[in-house]
DNA sequence: CTCGCTGGCACG
DNA sequence: GTGCCAGCGAGT
C-alpha cells in the first residue's frame, strides 16, 4: 500500500510513500511522520492512497510512520481541502498549511502529544445559563420551518433580514433543534472584535456551551478547541474564516453571519479563500442545511437567491416593532473653511454633546488610522514617501512616529525630506487621531475610547476596549472600520460616519456596494436598546445616488443600481473572474514576466476556441512598490469560473519563473486590480 | 587554496 | 518550506 502525502510547505507536489506493513491500512486524512530530503520525521497528510505502486524510481521511496495516538481527520475533511486547493489554484501542501496548526506540526514531528493544560482548561470554562430565549415572532418562525422543511440533505438559504429583525434568534433556533439530533453547529462571524459578544448572546439563546475560535485567541485556547472540534466535543463553534478550516465532527448545521463581509475572503496569505463560498461547497459535500445570513447580501449571494441556488428567507420587520433609525446626512463640502473642524461638523458635535450630557453613549467611525495621511515638506511641497513601498507615509501623533501601512516601518519624524533635504513639515489631510483630537478640543471632559490597529497592536487590547466601552467608562467609540461591524451596546444612541465616502476613493468596483454596506450596518448599531437611534452621516457626496438609497435603508433600490454598473462592465455577479500577480524586486524582469503570463493566458484560450472570456493587461498593482518588490497584475474575466480558472492554471503551469519571482493566483478577487 | 555566502533545486 | 550542493568572491 502506498499515500501520496502533503507536506505543510510551499511544495507543489505530493511525495509517495510506502505504508510499512506493521502500519496497518492507512486512511486518507491520516496524519504521518515521514522523511523529506535529508529530514526525518517531518509530519504530513495523507492527501491519497493506493494499492499500485507509483510510477517514480522505486529506488526513492521510502516508508512514512504512523505515530501513535493520532485520529484521523478524514477522508471527508481531506476531500474539502482537495476542493479548496483546486478552486483556489493552490497547492495541497499550502492547503495542509493552512488547515494543521503549527503546534500539530511541531508535536508530530517531536512525536510527543502533550497533555492539557489545567490553565488553559480554567480559562475556557463558562457559565452556561439556561437558555431563555425570546418566542420566536411570525417571521422568525417561518423561516425557522422553511429551513427545517428541507430535511436531510443539502439545503442552502439566504436570510435576508433588516437590522434588528433578529437572525441570531432564528440562527439559535436552528443550532437548538441541530443540536437535539445529536449533530453540531458552525457559526461564522466575519471578525475577531465581535466574536465575544456575539457568543455571549448567543449562550443565552442556545443555553449550551458555545466554543470560541479565531486567530486573536491564546495557542493554548485553539489548540484545546482544535482538539474538542476534532473529538466531536464541542457542539457549537463560533468562529471568523480560520474556523472553516476545523476538522469538525458531526457537522450538521452552518451558519455564515454577515456573509456579505470582505473577511470571510482572504487575501493577504495564500491560500486565498473565501470561508463562505467553501462553506457552501462543504454543507453540498456533508448534505447539511447551510444559512447565509445579512441585512445586506453581497450582490453575489442575492444574484444566487434569484437563480434558485439559494432559498431566499426574509425577515422585514424589526423584532422590536421600532422602525429603523432615521439617518441624517450632513454636507461636508466647505467643512473646513466652515467649521475650521474638518470632521467634525457642528452638528455631529452637538448630537455627541447631548448623547453625553443625556447619559447615552456613541459609536463614531472614521475610516483613516494615524493623524494625517500625509506629511508634507514646507519649503518643497514633496509629500513623504516610504522607501521601500509606493505609498505615502501616515503621520501617527500618539507615536510620534510616521508609519507605512503598507509593511508598517516606522521612521522618525525628523527624516528630512528626500527631494530638498528640508526638515519642517505639515500634516496634511485628516485620520481618525485628528477626529478625536477635535472631539477633545470641542467637547470639554469627553471620555472617548479609540478603536483601531494602532491601539490593539497588543493582545486582548480590543476587547478591554469593548468592555470598557460596555461598562460605560467612556461616552464615545471612536474607530475605524472595527466598529461598525455587528456590536450590540445597548446604551449607544447615536452612531456617526465622519466621512461615509472615505470608501469610494479606492478604485475598486465594489466600492459602492461597500459604502452601502458600511452606511447600512451602522445605521443598524444605533436605537437597539429603549431608546430611539440617531444616525449622522457625514459625507462630500450627499447626492452620491448609492448613498441615497443607504440612507433610506433600500438594498432593493441600491442593488437595481449596483447590478446596472457590474452587468454594463462585466464585473460579478455577472461574470466571473481571477487575477494573477507577479511580483519581483527588478521592475523591468517583472513586468517582462507579466507579458509573457498575459501571452501565455490568451494563447491558451485560443488554442481552445474559448469564447467570452478575455485577459487585460498587464497592469501596475494599485500599490506598485510593496517592500521592494515590483507588482504586476492580470486581470482573466469571463462568463465560468472553471474557464477562468483553467487559464490561471495555464499560466502557472508554464509560465518558468526564476526564484526571485513570485506568482500569486486570486480567485474571485474582492477588488479587479 | 579554502572558507563562506548565495542561488537554484529537489525532496518520494 | 528546508537542506544541500555548486559556483563564485574575498581572505590567508
Amino acid at each position: 500500500m502506498w499515500a501520496d502525502v502533503a507536506i505543510p510547505s510551499g511544495m507543489e507536489m505530493l511525495l509517495s510513500y510506502a505504508v510499512p506493513p506493521e502500519a496497518g491500512d492507512v486512511e486518507v486524512g491520516q496524519l504521518v511522520r515521514v522523511p523529506v530530503g535529508s529530514r526525518k520525521g517531518v509530519a504530513g497528510l495523507v492527501w491519497a492512497v493506493s494499492a499500485e505502486k507509483p510510477e517514480i524510481d522505486p529506488g526513492k521511496i521510502q516508508f512514512l510512520e504512523r505515530p501513535e495516538g493520532w485520529p484521523s481527520l478524514g477522508p471527508g475533511w481531506v476531500a474539502f481541502l482537495a476542493w479548496m486547493a483546486d478552486y483556489y489554484l493552490a497547492s495541497p501542501c499550502r492547503l495542509a498549511g493552512a488547515a494543521l496548526p503549527s503546534w500539530v506540526l511541531e508535536m508530530l514531528a517531536k512525536g510527543t502529544l502533550e497533555k492539557r493544560s489545567a490553565a488553559v482548561l480554567r480559562r475556557m470554562e463558562m457559565e452556561i445559563p439556561p437558555a431563555d430565549p425570546p418566542p420566536l415572532n411570525a417571521d422568525q418562525e417561518a423561516a425557522v420551518r422553511a429551513v427545517l422543511a428541507a430535511g436531510k440533505g443539502y439545503a442552502p438559504f439566504l436570510l435576508q433580514g433588516v437590522t434588528g429583525s433578529g437572525k441570531t434568534r432564528v440562527y439559535a433556533e436552528l443550532v437548538r433543534r441541530t443540536l437535539d439530533e445529536g449533530r453540531n453547529c458552525l457559526v461564522l462571524v466575519p471578525e475577531i472584535s465581535l466574536t465575544r459578544q456575539t457568543r455571549d448572546a448567543f449562550v443565552r439563546l442556545v443555553g449550551e456551551r458555545v466554543e470560541l475560535f479565531h486567530s486573536g485567541l491564546p495557542d493554548g485556547v485553539r489548540k484545546e478547541i482544535w482538539r474538542r472540534a476534532l473529538s466531536g466535543e464541542c457542539r457549537v463553534l463560533m468562529g471568523t474564516r480560520s474556523a472553516s478550516l476545523l476538522p469538525m465532527r458531526k457537522l450538521g448545521l452552518v451558519v455564515v453571519d454577515e456573509e456579505h463581509d470582505s473577511s470571510y475572503k482572504q487575501e493577504d496569505l495564500t491560500p486565498f479563500y473565501n470561508a463562505r463560498d467553501a462553506m457552501l461547497w462543504r454543507a453540498r459535500q456533508l448534505k447539511i442545511p447551510i444559512v447565509l445570513g445579512s441585512a445586506t447580501p453581497s450582490l453575489e449571494s442575492r444574484e444566487l437567491a434569484d437563480a434558485g441556488k439559494l432559498t431566499l428567507l426574509r425577515l422585514d420587520r424589526r423584532a422590536s416593532g421600532r422602525p429603523l433609525p432615521s439617518v441624517e446626512i450632513v454636507d461636508m463640502r466647505g467643512s473646513l473653511r466652515d467649521y475650521g473642524a474638518p470632521l467634525l461638523s457642528p452638528r455631529l458635535r452637538e448630537a455627541v454633546q447631548k448623547t453625553r450630557d443625556e447619559g447615552g453613549q456613541a459609536i463614531l467611525l472614521h475610516n483613516r488610522r494615524g493623524f494625517a495621511p500625509a506629511w508634507t515638506c514646507v519649503s518643497c511641497g514633496e509629500t513623504a514617501r516610504c522607501p521601500d513601498c509606493d505609498v505615502a507615509l501616515v503621520y501617527h501623533r500618539a507615536g510620534k512616529v510616521l508609519k507605512c501601512h503598507q509593511c508598517e516601518r516606522l521612521l522618525s519624524l525628523k527624516t528630512p525630506c528626500a527631494r530638498c533635504g528640508g526638515t519642517e513639515f505639515v500634516p496634511v489631510g485628516f485620520g481618525i487621531e485628528q477626529l478625536e483630537e477635535e472631539l477633545l478640543k470641542w467637547i470639554p471632559g469627553l471620555r472617548v475610547l479609540r478603536l483601531d490597529r494602532d491601539t490593539t497592536a497588543k493582545a486582548g487590547e480590543m476587547e478591554r476596549i469593548l468592555e470598557a466601552f460596555r461598562n460605560g467608562e467612556a461616552d464615545v467609540l471612536l474607530g475605524t472600520q472595527m466598529v461598525a461591524k455587528g456590536h450590540d451596546f445597548p446604551r449607544v444612541r447615536l452612531v456617526g460616519v465622519a466621512a461615509a465616502d472615505a470608501t469610494l476613493t479606492v478604485p475598486d468596483f465594489r466600492a459602492g456596494e461597500r459604502m452601502f454596506q458600511l452606511v447600512a450596518q451602522v445605521a443598524g448599531r444605533a436605537g437597539r436598546g429603549d431608546e430611539p437611534g440617531e444616525v449622522i452621516v457625514q459625507t462630500h457626496l450627499p447626492d452620491d445616488p448609492v448613498m441615497r438609497f443607504a440612507l433610506n435603508h433600500d438594498y432593493e433600490g441600491a442593488r437595481a443600481l449596483l447590478r446596472e454598473d457590474r452587468a454594463r462592465f462585466g464585473y460579478p455577479p455577472f461574470a466571473r473572474a481571477a487575477t494573477i500577480e507577479l511580483s519581483g524586486p527588478r521592475r523591468d524582469e517583472t513586468l517582462d514576466l507579466a507579458a509573457r503570463a498575459a501571452e501565455l493566458a490568451r494563447e491558451g484560450i485560443r488554442r481552445r476556441r474559448w469564447e467570452g472570456i478575455e485577459v487585460l493587461g498587464p497592469a501596475e498593482a494599485p500599490v506598485f512598490r510593496v517592500r521592494n518588490r515590483y507588482r504586476y497584475r492580470l486581470l482573466v474575466k469571463g462568463r465560468e469560473s472553471s474557464r477562468v480558472r483553467t487559464a490561471v492554471q495555464i499560466v502557472k503551469k508554464e509560465l518558468k519563473l526564476p526564484k526571485t519571482i513570485q506568482l500569486r493566483a486570486n480567485v474571485d478577487p474582492q477588488s479587479m486590480m
